[in-house]
DNA sequence: TAGATTGTTAATCGATTAACAATC
DNA sequence: TAGATTGTTAATCGATTAACAATC
């Protein structure tokens, strides 16, 4: 079987969420449109990489002109799915945590934090960023009533597994994984886990810097 | 030309680290022998996938028992450039900033956290983390005296170009950027930036949960 | 030895790039 | 129209995988 028309190799997917940022900040700064040249330079690109990503959209551009940036934001945003609001869940008010509650970039792309929730006596009714801190036995009933669509999971290395089971449970599709240890979902298939480590993106820039 | 024997592939050196991380995790579990197969199926990866990637490290494995957990350990920090300490400082202690200066997986890599900067002189003299938030000013004559390996940078968009001069300046050869905007460096080739967008990691989420 | 597991090959798959016809 | 820039092809490059001989 030929690559469906809308089947989105990966590598493109991370290069336009890059891409999206660029355009919002053009946006901003009121351009109304922009070449792939442009947009390649910025992220140290080949503007042919940019073109091959952006036909992923279903064509947007004009020949001779360049792209629409309105045009080139709404249509990323459609295939990211970042065109509604995504409600997420905070589990773990760690050090980690508590800093993820005040960050401005999650709500910027839709991302809205609804729930905190720990499963430390002590911090248990206290509030962050807004947020009122729940047990985490409370989770799944609060999934249930609120339709959560995303966790982010910042819970110590030895918690994390076992959260994860919990989040698993609460029905919630996607976990955003901070925890430095790899999590794997129980049900095959069901919930889909990102991995993010910072001390892993330290040894790749030592990496590279050692090259 | 032919790929020299010591040339690792991007992609592998990403698996090594994560291949590290595990396999530090059975150290402390006091395992001293693992299978190709027992790493791949923590990370959800094939056998024959680590296998190659641990190829790179110049052969380690014994055939019929598996590689030393202990040798495998040393050999990837060999290879990312961490079995030394790196002399880390923070630019821009916010929200974020001061969250990470509290990280403990860096420490736990080998990246001492030495130095943290802000350009507000209300947080400046104020500690973080047991550290004195320093000027940004002083940031030049600092990295001079305390050779600074690498910048955790962690300020606004707005500031971000800007204050990566100021630490290309102080000749520092590589930045794990946190700002949410592409930042170049301005001679070429000297600094190298790794980009982390806690927001994009949630788009690349997001994505997958829709697919 | 028999059983197990590596190291490596060759095939396949996926991603990047240069080049240029199409066309605004 | 002339100039510019896209969209797309085909070539190249890099990464993954199955399979199995080598060997502990």
């Amino acid at each position: 079987m030929t690559k469906s028309r809308n089947e989105i190799p990966r590598a493109t997917v991370t290069r336009l969420a890059f891409y999206l940022r660029e355009l919002q900040q053009m946006h901003r700064a009121e351009l109304a449109n922009v070449r792939s040249q442009s947009i390649a330079e910025k992220l140290g690109l080949k503007d042919s990489q940019v073109r091959k990503d952006l036909s992923c959209l279903g064509t947007v551009g004009q020949r001779g002109v360049g792209y629409r940036v309105d045009e080139l934001i709404q249509n990323i945003q459609h295939v990211l799915g970042t065109d509604r609001a995504w409600n997420v869940i905070l589990v773990g008010v760690g050090n980690l945590g508590r800093a993820l509650t005040g960050y401005k970039g999650f709500g910027e792309q839709g991302f809205r934090l609804v729930g905190a929730f720990d499963s430390d006596p002590k911090k248990i009714g206290h509030k962050v960023g807004g947020l009122v801190i729940q047990d985490l036995g409370s989770l799944a009933s609060f999934a249930s009533v609120q339709a959560i669509d995303l966790a982010i999971l910042a819970v110590p290395a030895t918690a994390a597994q076992s959260v994860l089971s919990v989040i698993e449970e609460a029905n919630i599709s996607g976990v955003l994984n901070f925890a430095p240890v790899a999590v794997r979902p129980s049900q095959a298939g069901r919930t889909i886990v990102q991995e993010v480590d910072l001390a892993i993106e330290l040894q790749r820039l030592a990496f590279s810097v050692v090259r």
